[in-house]
DNA sequence: AGCGTTCTACCCACTACTGGGTAGAGGCCC
DNA sequence: GGGCCTCTACCCAGTAGTGGGTAGAACGCT
């Protein structure tokens, strides 16, 4: 029985071997209570319904219905469960999509069990889990800022923030009291040493170098 | 002393009180160990340099240098060191510049100890730890794309979507098939609707709202 | 049938940006 | 002291985008 504490989990998964792997070593400790599991999503809606688990352990690869579209169902099937997605790829595309669906965790098939265990124990408290390499590829837009400082100069950083905030070259000109052929020049200068000829580009690189924000 | 299979973490905090109190707290498990605390920045960059501890905790207030600065300077004095901020805000700007500067999670002072542990344990296994009220802003930008959908029809969304990647109207108009004219219409429907009037801005919408990716 | 919306397309005058130059003043380095 | 870079500023001709219109064809809804 499930008594107070304890932590109640759905398995969704469509590889039966994967199902009863799972259930097994959740089995071997006490505070995880198994209360189902599904081969497919329809059917851990099902369960979800009527149970209200505290987590969904979810696979990303389902058939029919993508684990990823599956993340918005489950939440509203039983709003205070929590969705942990299982994947075997690491790729960017999956971790962000799921982040942004609301899953409150990514980790990989290949993890020790005691990592699926913590994971577990973490998202149930409210928090958040993304297993090793999985908050590498978050991290990634660190790591493009340190790597690859834009190559231009404190003045021309100046210039490109404005200009992807919106702001004209004569805007510029008039809050930097300069002339507006200069940041005409600026502007040129930044499109060649960053290799592109259009604001949008601009823009994208600014936010993408952490000039500004997209919100 | 330390032994395998331990965890070694410094404390940096400005204020003592809060540096003995948690100090405490982590003394009563036995595979946490405080190897140092430090009242200021550059005192606990010393010790983390002799000691390259698993985690530092960081207080995200401290004078001279601020904390979010002083994630980059622990992360360069032992590269193996992860970096656990503790702060009393959840305010979206700390928690995503902690982010982008490589913390690996982002606590609040309030949490019980519990929480706290489980945050060392979890980043010391190569996990991130976000507690509750902090992963709620995270997903944030989920919900404005879901509560907010941009108020414009399918065409104008994929219009503004060339738009941001960069292209100009006569690029848009030949791959669509349509005259320059048309994206120009397109252009101006969609700034209004948007009240903007900037290629920019309509790149930062776009990104916000995930049409596209900064990087 | 009548209404609203969307998608398409054009007109016009105006402004902004582009991409090719050049160039002087000041700072930094060796 | 000569060289290199940065920041400033201008010239010019050309292209692109703006902001104000209008309008027809197609579709769905009632």
């Amino acid at each position: 029985m499930k008594r107070k504490g304890d932590i109640s989990v759905i398995l969704v998964d469509n590889h039966p071997l994967v199902l009863e792997g799972l259930r097994a070593v959740l089995e071997t400790y006490e505070h995880i209570k198994v209360v189902g599991t599904a081969e497919a999503v329809q059917a851990g809606l099902d369960i979800s319904t009527r149970q209200s688990p505290d987590i969904v352990l979810l696979d990303i690869n389902m058939p029919q219905i993508s684990g990823i579209d599956a993340i918005e169902l489950f939440k509203g099937a039983a709003p205070s469960t929590k969705v942990l997605m299982l994947s075997m790829h690491d790729s960017r595309e999956y971790i962000s999509a799921s982040v942004l669906k609301g899953a409150s965790g990514y980790i990989l098939k290949d993890v020790p069990n005691e990592e699926i265990v913590r994971a577990i124990e973490t998202v149930a408290a409210g928090g958040t889990y993304f297993s090793t390499g999985v908050s590498e590829v978050l991290l990634q837009q660190r790591r493009k800022q340190d790597n690859d400082p834009l190559p231009i100069t404190a003045r021309e950083r100046e210039i490109l923030t404005h200009l992807a905030m919106g702001r004209s070259n004569r805007d510029i000109a008039g809050l930097l009291n300069l002339s507006v052929a200069t940041i005409e020049t600026h502007r040129k200068t930044i499109k060649r040493k960053l290799g592109v000829s259009t604001t949008a580009d601009l823009t994208r690189i600014a936010i993408e170098h952490g000039l500004t924000s997209a919100g």
